[in-house]
DNA sequence: CGGGCACTCTTGACTCGTTCCAGAGAACCG
DNA sequence: CGGTTCTCTGGAACGAGTCAAGAGTGCCCG
């Protein structure tokens, strides 16, 4: 990220400069993508129709997917989840999933540079990125587990 | 993985051991997983048809789902990928995946036991795995890949 | 500044992997 | 071998995401 949230100016420039059109719905998703890291499909379905009013749900996905296709949000989708989409790219950073509730937080590359991309043995297949996902418990659900726990035992 | 192919004998074991009831869909499952590593669902009900006859995708399904939860075999699903199981477990190894035809490879992990399990910064979570994933494309898909750009150019 | 092309959005149906449900059937304990 | 409990069958349902056709609009160029 290269600051705080970015105007709207800013974010015209980022639709131009990726040779997109400029269309309130792109507006709406990109700065909604801004404002909520991380967030599903339906959530930002949800911000953008709060700020414009009726938007199809067809012209947010085109939208995303438009927005991946030229780099200017991410989309990641851990195992057993919907996809998510956060506005910090180009810097190969990972995520800590919760196992309890699905929160996501960014985790810096403890390797930096490309990373873990140099696997013991890697079958002849040419390799572009290292996806690392830890898996646990973010802080909320850690006392929720506990006391599951000791009512288990 | 404890040697080649498990018999059936070896297979119910498996099953009791995990306080599983011994059923033949649960038998044709299991088989078939060992026998096909990263089918989906979908391969894996073909798979125990072509053994049993008749069995419902549901249960199918439904023994799968027994399965990972003891931990007999284990899941995964790259994003944009349906679920595929495997059973090879216990030894926190990685895959790559293909870009291109979704194949899957297993890879060792290349920092042995508990891996990259130590962020720079885990904002407060309890982490349990690092799961890693490498993209790139399987060597069937290279030279596909190659023509794909000249052609572009 | 206005016409026209190509791209984008709307609407609504649809796909497909997966899950839910109720009832018939089978494993296993005693 | 009977009973209990878990498992399987069959069919309906769900939900994220996609397809398709036509109306609408950004933007290039004259």
């Amino acid at each position: 990220m290269l600051g705080g949230m970015p105007t709207t100016t800013e974010l015209e420039q980022m639709l131009r400069d990726a040779d997109l059109r400029v269309t309130r719905p792109r507006l709406a998703v990109l700065s909604a993508v801004h404002r909520h890291p991380h967030a599903d499909t339906d959530s930002l379905i949800r911000a953008v129709r709060a700020q414009l009013g009726d938007v199809s749900h067809q012209a947010v996905y085109d939208v995303l997917r438009a927005l991946t296709a030229v780099g200017l949000v991410r989309r990641i989708q851990p195992a057993e989840s919907v996809a998510r989409y956060e506005s910090r790219v180009g810097d190969n950073h990972h995520h800590a999933v919760c196992r309890s509730c699905g929160a996501i937080a960014d985790v810096d590359c403890a390797v930096h540079a490309v990373p873990c991309l140099t696997p013991s043995d890697d079958h002849g297949f040419v390799l572009d990125e290292a996806e690392v996902i830890y898996w646990g418990l973010c802080p909320e659900c850690q006392p929720a587990q506990r006391m599951e726990m000791d009512r288990r035992v």
